[in-house]
RNA sequence: GCCACCGUGGCUCAGUCGGUAGAGCAGCUGAUUCGUAAUCAGCAGGUCGGGGGUCCGAAUCCCUCCGGUGGCUCCA
């Protein structure tokens, strides 16, 4: 047979027998390696023992490669369950996929509840078992002796009856006496997954749903090389660092006082600063793209809400009350009020879109599980909006809507790491849903032009739109690599129906229709992101937001008052700045400013008094002497109206 | 809500086999006024998340509740 080898580099051809091995094909061809893991023949990804029936072309697969990795990982998975297994007999692996984010693996196993000490325990024992160099078999069951093998264990044979045919055959993995059901490919002996790390456990649901039998699952990581996995438990590491609940206290921008309110964030003068200049951005935008301000109230009636139908789909999650017998619930959404504003008189179809806008503080209960910081509170700042549209203005309102998304994420604050995902409706289950079909067509077709007609990649996510409408959502990751949703623009086919508001525009030719709801938020809620942000400039904000944009330091006691004179300027000029004219050393005060990311410092010795300048250093520690202060002011004023993410001024 | 781990002064941590708490930073006071990442000395501050139990005696063991962290589930 004719076999064609494929690499980056080359390109030959051989001839070899039938039945000849991957491994061997690559080994003539001269392009084994200590980090081949794998082959990949004809387009499919195989283990190095498979042999090859007939012609075809061949790339050895290498553990550096994205697939090498995977196929690494996933062999990290099963050196898991075999350490697993033998430590524990009764244990019965379930599954154990690779992780791309955070990259590693995981084994899900149906087992007691493990302790940090069995983790060690486990992870000596894939040591162990890495250095016996098992082999890494495959062997083809037809599907009635797979079920015989895996007989005692009820999930194994539950995914077997599930994903192979009747009368097929699949794939068994064997190495020392583990056996596990999987398609492959591996690595061909456990000793190539050597660079590996266990890093935590918990608890998942047998098919991720509540009412199944929890599992433990095991995670963990594994790397080519030992250096590999050290740059990336450092990174992990690093990263814990900017985690905004450290950098919060450290930089004291906000409190929890979980005994008196658990996930109810306090915010300090400096964290409300942030929160402040958060505000005064979004305004901006909102004037610059139509949206009217408006204010309702946090508490209402529960007969608002029945109307709004939060009491029927969202109670479990409210805070209600009753005062007087009557029942009263904490708003949850802003939308029900926006509506009675709405409400208040009649529009012509001319008048739409109405757009309201509030920084509307909202609670929800969340289970006590979930909530993270500020990542997941249970009160929190919307800068919430609603637009009443009509059906011809859906792809139009929402590509706004997307345009202030990029001013806010991408022009702005620069974070890359965005992800849009356009939830739409489960076609195999259009009872689920309000709406007619030819709306919810409409709508789907109107969102995904607007995110086409800018350029922006996103995902479809069939099924996750909510029952009252599709929707686009704005994920941002965290330090720790965790995706959370900030913007999200919604449509809303339900609330303004007969059945529920039953809100009305007079079209052209004077009959009453009923106009679409757009919810959106564009930081989705302060709280998160201000969590998000935090993280994303580890502390050192960008003068325009920075609660404190100037400090000025003395020298020593002779130059307080001039550094008094240089602080109150600073004041007058209204840069927010700060005068640290205590006794300490000049070296001290750096160091203290330092710890509070502060942008830049303003030092005054004897030779800026004397000359009446003053010399300034940055957060990053470059510096400019003897210059004037009004040209520094000036210099930062530009910086703060730009919303400069650089800092230039020593440059 | 589920599983694991955790809960000591404002912050970061130490507290060995149970014998009624230690440190650094921050704070305060005093001395020093010193040119660019921690000047020196002293003082004050906690009953160890709450409750119950075992014990002569518990921060240290047990139970329970409340919180936090990581996942899972959830997020009309």
């Amino acid at each position: 047979m004719l076999i064609r080898l494929q690499t980056k580099e080359m390109q030959k051809e051989m001839n070899f027998e039938k039945g000849k091995k991957a491994i061997d094909i690559l080994k003539s061809f001269g392009s084994l390696t200590a980090t081949t893991v794998a082959a990949k023949f004809n387009g499919e990804l195989i283990d190095l023992e498979r042999e090859i029936g007939g012609d075809g072309e061949i790339s050895p697969i290498d553990s550096n490669s994205p697939d090498g990795l995977h196929i690494l990982r996933h062999s990290g998975a099963h050196l898991l369950a075999q350490a697993v297994t033998e430590l524990y007999p009764n244990a019965k692996p379930v599954i154990g996929p690779v992780t791309e984010d955070p990259p590693g693996f995981y084994y899900d196993i149906r087992m007691e509840a493990l302790n940090e000490g069995d983790i060690t325990k486990i992870e000596e024992k894939m040591r162990e078992l890495a250095h016996k160099n098992y082999k890494i078999d495959r062997r083809e069951l037809s599907k009635n002796d797979l079920v015989e093998l895996f007989r005692s264990n009820p999930y194994k044979v539950e995914l077997i009856r599930e994903n192979v045919p009747d009368g097929a055959s699949s794939s068994v993995y064997v190495q020392g006496d583990f056996t596990d059901f999987c398609r492959g490919p591996h690595v061909p002996s456990t000793n190539y997954v050597n660079a590996f790390k266990l890093l935590s456990t918990s608890t998942a649901y047998w098919r991720g749903k509540e009412e199944n039998d929890s599992l433990v699952r095991i995670y963990g990581t594994a790397f080519p090389t030992m250096d590999a996995l050290k740059d990336y438990l450092r990174m992990t590491e690093e990263a814990k660092k900017r985690d905004h609940r450290k950098l919060g206290t450290e930089l004291d921008l906000f409190v929890m006082r979980p005994e008196y309110g658990p996930a109810f964030p306090l915010y300090t003068p400096k964290g409300t600063i942030l929160r402040n200049e958060l505000i005064g951005f979004m305004k901006e935008l909102n004037k610059k793209y139509g949206w009217e301000e408006i204010w309702t109230p946090h508490a209402f009636k529960t007969t608002l809400w029945q109307k709004s139908g939060h009491m029927a789909h969202y109670q479990e999650n409210m805070f209600l009350m009753e005062i007087e017998k009557e029942q009263y619930g904490m708003k949850p959404m802003n939308c029900p009020g926006h509506i009675l504003l709405f409400q208040r008189k009649s529009w012509s179809y001319r008048d739409l879109p109405i757009r309201f806008s509030e920084f509307g503080t909202v609670y929800r209960y969340e289970r006590s599980g979930v909530t993270s910081g500020l990542l997941r509170v249970r009160s929190m700042t919307q800068d919430d909006g609603h637009a009443f549209v009509r059906a011809d203005q859906i792809e139009s309102e929402v590509g706004n809507l997307l345009d202030m998304v990029t001013e806010v994420f991408i022009n702005t604050f620069r974070i890359s790491e965005v992800k849009y995902k356009l939830s739409t409706r489960d076609e195999k289950n259009k009872e689920k849903y309000t709406g007619s079909t030819e709306i919810w067509e409409r709508a789907t077709t109107a969102l995904k032009g607007a995110l086409d007609k800018r350029n922006l990649n996103y995902d479809v996510k069939e099924g996750e739109a909510a029952f009252y409408g599709p929707k686009i959502d704005v994920d941002v990751r965290d330090a720790l690599g965790r995706y959370w949703q900030l913007s999200t623009i919604q449509l809303d086919f339900f609330m303004a129906d007969k059945d529920h508001f039953d809100l009305k525009y007079i079209d052209e030719n004077n009959q009453p229709q009923q106009p679409i709801m757009i919810h959106r938020a564009i930081f989705g809620t302060l709280d998160r992101f201000l969590g998000v942000i935090i993280e994303h400039f580890a502390g050192s904000f960008p003068p325009w937001l920075s609660p404190v944009q100037v400090r000025v330091l003395n020298i020593s006691e002779g130059n307080k008052a001039y550094g008094e004179e240089v602080h109150s300027n600073l004041l007058n000029r209204g840069i927010r700045a700060e005068g640290d004219f205590s006794g300490d050393t000049i070296n001290k005060k750096i160091r203290t400013a330092h710890g509070s990311k502060i942008p830049y410092l303003i030092i005054v010795g004897d030779k800026e008094a004397s000359e009446k300048k003053i010399s300034v250093r940055d957060r990053k520690d470059k510096q400019k002497n003897m210059i004037d202060l009004n040209v520094f002011i000036e210099n930062i004023e530009i910086e703060i109206k730009r919303k400069d993410p650089e800092l230039n001024i020593c440059k």
